[in-house]
DNA sequence: GCCAACGTTGGC
DNA sequence: GCCAACGTTGGC
């Protein structure tokens, strides 16, 4: 059965229209320890909702798909890198990450306002914890979200 | 740009 | 293992 996540992107870093134009992409540069282990516990085929953080409006902004489970971020031993970590040695790798796939962009952004102001969103990772960026969703969740985004 | 809420680091 | 100091996230 299938999980459902939530993954939080700076769009002026990588937005839903980039993952649109590539396809799909690895998910690099997590660096939390709680965000690293929700993404382990990812599989193929996994629904993610994708976030756009420090944003304006920050909001949910689409859909994407795990394409592949964990498997050592390699930017972690790449010294030119801005996720570059001595702390991560090669045979005993600290951060992992997955591939998403492109899947759809909402019609409608889902704003964080519209969310929190939501009554059966407030148990949201989201809206109570709010700085964590890979976290699960429920089913019933995601599937509201994803009803919402579509809405004209 | 501010700052609250978390996380991490490292001395002790 | 505690906790002060520092760093980061991300909404506002």
């Amino acid at each position: 059965m299938a999980n459902y996540w939530l993954l939080k992107s700076e769009p002026n870093v990588y937005s839903i229209a980039d993952l649109q134009r590539d396809g799909s992409t690895c998910w690099e540069g997590v660096r939390n320890y709680s965000a690293r282990n929700n993404m382990r516990r990812m599989t193929v085929g996994d629904l993610a909702l994708f976030y756009h953080s420090n944003a304006n409006p920050p909001c949910v902004a689409g859909v994407c798909r795990i394409k592949k489970e964990a498997y050592p971020d390699r930017y972690a031993w790449n010294e030119k890198s801005k996720y570059y970590d001595d702390k991560s040695p090669k045979d005993s790798p600290r951060w992992f990450m997955v591939d998403v796939e492109f899947l759809e962009a909402f019609d409608r952004l889902v704003s964080l306002e519209e969310i929190k102001s939501t009554r059966s969103f407030e148990d949201m990772v989201l809206v109570k914890q709010g700085r964590l960026s890979v976290q699960p969703v429920k089913k019933s969740e995601f599937d509201a979200i994803v009803r919402m985004g579509r809405r004209k």
